[in-house]
DNA sequence: CTCCTTTGTCTTTTT
DNA sequence: GACAAAGGAG
């Protein structure tokens, strides 16, 4: 009544969910549409109208940025939206077990391991058990035992399971030597904060007795990418109640690889009985030629809950496709695309570029430098996954004092202070003889035999982090001082201390100089955290290590950046722009080639999904785009175009007809991998009939400026060299460049190109247009201010 | 212990 | 083609 206002926005699929309060309801939301908003009303629904407390709902995402999302946008709907528990899974699993984790035997002051500290410590345990890393792979041994631990299957599950395979027995027996080693170090990895958190629940009829209470209304986002492990949280949490409200859609789970099992959103009815079902259907993204087209490629996939996505947005432009020769091209076409549609008055942040791969952008960065155009890679290297940074936290790790070894191997030869593996491995070895932690084991450095000649240096060691635990408001061994730090300062003092800049010595200057900023970036994190930190209790260092162990990417796109953005289809979901382009769709690149050889047709469907989820990112305009030719892990390759393409009617497509040659000529790559990385002569009139760039005839005017070298490039065999741009018309009209350190005849640096000379400089309207001959590039025309090039001595 | 060369490896990856 | 890790020489 006095709130109907609030809802009367909502259509009728959307009033129901948030009206339908109690017992267990499922919303299936097609992509854009406004599941977030009925999320967020529906919680404003829950606290206004029902007078549910806010602490007693609880909204689960999957990422930090879904999550701050949500939480804003309830505080903005309902007074005391803050009080909601919005969070991830990782997250909540955290919170949850730092209060409770000592009944399974763990210090409530656990450290998080990543992919990284996984990796080292399987790379330990094979070598302890005298294997052969070779045979035992790290990479494949870390998928092994995440694959076991999200099947919740335990080391001793899995050593029955290999039964007398003494290869499977060996991979339970390193797993379980994995699980002791963590243990030990009083660690969890990702896949433990869910498992224990399970385990504590199911262990514990108490606590989850008391969580059960706690959260009387669950909402879980992205329902369909939950795993075995996150079901079963949701399911123990939600048993008593009964009011869990889950959202999702079959058509865009993405990460069956990593565990995600469909099953849970396609038969959450049988495990809630009497659940209630919502569909939302209605777009309010996209025109409908690009749902039409998308819905067309989605029904190729079996096992799916019927849809019918439809959109009043009109019917749009129609779907562009192009099929290049090579993936120059195709990242040219697609950049002066860009520069084109920002000439015509669009903005670059209207545009996105997706791609199956992240080696795929090197060929859009190169591409955007050259044409001057602003672009961000999201998501590429994880911040805090840089080597600088790990660094640094693996010092904060050592400084507040866990047992953590792992952190603690990381940094005691960084930088060099003569003190290696041989050393090293004698000091373990006490150290888990006597049931201690390496810095712990430090103490008694006179007790540990055969390493006399690297003493001074292991207590020299010692000495430094007890002085840097000073400094950081700790006694020597780890237990508060109660005098106060910043954090900031606090990394100030472990880079002065252990002289950590000389390990970046060995980097080239630009190199050297983006690690330095990444630091000052860390320190302003640090302090940042300190100073907005909003617990109960002044920010401890722990809480500032536990919040960056769960913060996938810091450098979020903002809105206001102007700039292109590129980015793997996994990072788009759940974003949308005006403008997409959906490049590198070709068979064996997507769908990949694994997906497609691997015999499982669930692989290639599961790509499938990830087609439609990039295609329904576009909001107007979709463009498509594929390579016949392309370098991919240094080989040469040559591929058609992508069956997800074909699957989309040609009169959905701007030149669609050109289809029908594609589909008759493609040879069958179902059955066998034959053909793959051969050519074939058929399909060379199919890509002859591709060329041309996106709904431009004036190829050429923008650098470019080659035609496609139909037909005849093929016989050649050679490695395709990129095309030179041709330049704007020369001058030789020398300005005197004011303004700018380097003149015509100077030695200069760019940060992609390296070293060249400056041929000449031009005074634009609004800045210097400079051609430089590189080195190893050769001529290359750009504007001064987006080339930062600094002049060298020659 | 460190530095340099060689070898092998490569999807996607919210946490 | 790029990067990390292992192996060998100083």
């Amino acid at each position: 009544m006095m709130h109907s206002e609030k809802y009367a926005l909502l259509n009728e699929p959307q009033k129901e969910a948030v009206f339908h309060t109690e017992g267990p309801l499922l919303i299936l939301a097609g992509a854009g549409a406004g599941k977030t908003r009925v999320l967020t009303h529906r919680i404003a629904y829950l606290i206004e109208e029902k007078n549910v407390p806010p602490y007693n709902i609880l909204a689960i995402t999957f990422t930090n940025k879904a999550a701050d999302e949500m939480k804003e946008r309830v505080q903005k709907l309902v007074e005391f939206g803050d009080s909601v528990w919005v969070a991830t899974f990782h997250s909540t699993c955290v919170r949850i077990l730092r209060r409770f984790i000592d009944r399974l035997g763990y210090d409530t002051d656990f450290t998080i391991y990543d992919a990284d500290d996984q990796k080292t410590a399987v790379r330990h345990v094979v070598k302890e058990l005298n294997l052969d890393p070779k045979m035992y792979r790290e990479r494949a041994m870390v998928n092994y035992i995440s694959d076991a631990k999200t099947e919740m299957l335990s080391p001793k599950d899995k050593l029955e399971e290999a039964g007398s395979d003494y290869r499977a027995r060996t991979e339970a027996q390193i797993f379980d030597a994995y699980e002791k080693m963590l243990k030990k170090n009083n660690a969890l990895d990702f896949d433990d904060l869910l498992l224990k958190t399970v385990q504590l629940f199911e262990e514990n009829e108490q606590v989850l007795s008391y969580w059960q209470d706690r959260f009387r209304y669950i909402l879980v986002d992205e329902y369909q990418d939950t795993n075995e492990a996150q079901f079963k949280l949701v399911w123990l949490l939600a048993r008593k109640h009964q009011n869990l409200c889950v959202v999702g859609d079959d058509d865009q789970s993405i990460y069956r690889f990593r565990g995600a099992d469909i099953r849970n959103i396609l038969e959450f009815e049988k495990h809630f009985p009497g659940t209630k079902v919502v569909k939302l259907e209605q777009n309010y993204r996209s025109t409908t030629h690009i749902l039409d087209a998308a819905n067309a490629v989605i029904r190729h996939n079996r096992g799916r809950k019927e849809k019918h996505l439809w959109s009043d947005l009109g019917e749009g432009i129609p779907v562009h496709f192009r099929f290049y020769d090579n993936a120059y091209q195709e990242a040219e076409e697609v950049v002066r695309t860009v520069v084109k549609g920002v000439r015509g008055g669009a903005h670059y942040k209207d545009y996105a570029v997706l791609f199956r791969t992240n080696a795929q952008s090197r060929l859009f960065e190169e591409r955007c430098l050259l044409q001057n155009v602003p672009y961000q890679i999201v998501g590429s290297v994880n911040f805090y996954q840089r080597q600088e940074i790990k660094d640094l936290i693996a010092y904060l790790k050592t400084v507040a004092g866990g047992r953590d070894d792992i952190s603690t191997r990381r940094i005691i030869n960084v930088p060099r202070r003569g003190i290696g593996d041989t050393t090293l491995d004698k000091v373990a070895s006490y150290a888990s003889l006597k049931g201690l932690s390496l810095m712990e084991a430090l103490r008694y450095i006179d007790d540990i035999a055969g390493i006399e000649r690297a003493k001074t240096k292991l207590s020299a060691f010692y000495h430094l982090i007890g002085k840097l635990r000073e400094q950081a408001g700790l006694l020597p061994d780890g237990r508060p001082s109660g005098e106060e730090v910043e954090f900031d300062e606090l990394i100030r003092a472990i880079i002065d201390e252990t002289d950590y800049y000389s390990t970046l010595e060995d980097f080239e200057d630009e190199k050297k100089e983006q690690k330095k900023e990444n630091i000052e970036e860390l320190i302003s994190k640090a302090k940042d955290f300190q100073e907005n930190y909003d617990g109960d209790h002044e920010a401890t260092l722990s809480d500032f290590l536990e919040e960056i162990a769960l913060v996938a990417d810091v450098d979020a796109m903002s809105d206001d950046d102007d700039k292109l953005l590129l980015m793997t289809l996994h990072s788009s979901k759940g974003l949308e722009f005006p403008t997409v382009f959906l490049a590198g769709c070709e068979d064996g690149l997507f769908p990949s080639y694994q997906s497609i050889s691997s015999g499982d047709y669930m692989d290639v469907e599961e790509e499938r999904r990830l087609c439609y989820v990039g295609m329904t990112r576009a909001k107007k305009e979709l463009f498509i785009s594929g390579a016949r030719m392309r370098t991919v892990n240094g080989e040469t390759r040559y591929n058609d175009i992508s069956r997800f393409v074909l699957e989309i009617p040609g009169n959905m497509l701007d030149n669609g007809a050109l289809l029908k040659s594609g589909r008759t000529d493609r040879t069958g790559y179902d059955s066998d991998d034959r053909g793959y990385k051969g050519f074939s002569f058929k399909d060379r009139s199919v890509s002859d009939s591709y060329g041309g760039s996106f709904g431009s005839s004036e190829n050429g005017a923008y650098g470019g400026g080659y035609k496609s070298p139909s037909g005849s490039s093929y016989t050649a065999k050679k490695p395709f060299t990129p095309p030179k741009p041709a330049t704007f018309g020369r001058t030789f009209e020398v300005k005197k460049a004011d303004g700018l350190e380097y003149g015509v005849g100077d030695r200069v640096q760019h940060m992609k190109f390296g070293c060249g000379t400056v041929l000449e400089i031009v005074d634009g309207k609004k800045d210097f247009e400079v051609a430089v001959n590189f080195d190893e590039y050769g001529e290359k025309r750009m504007f001064a201010s987006f080339a930062k090039l600094k002049k060298i001595d020659s």
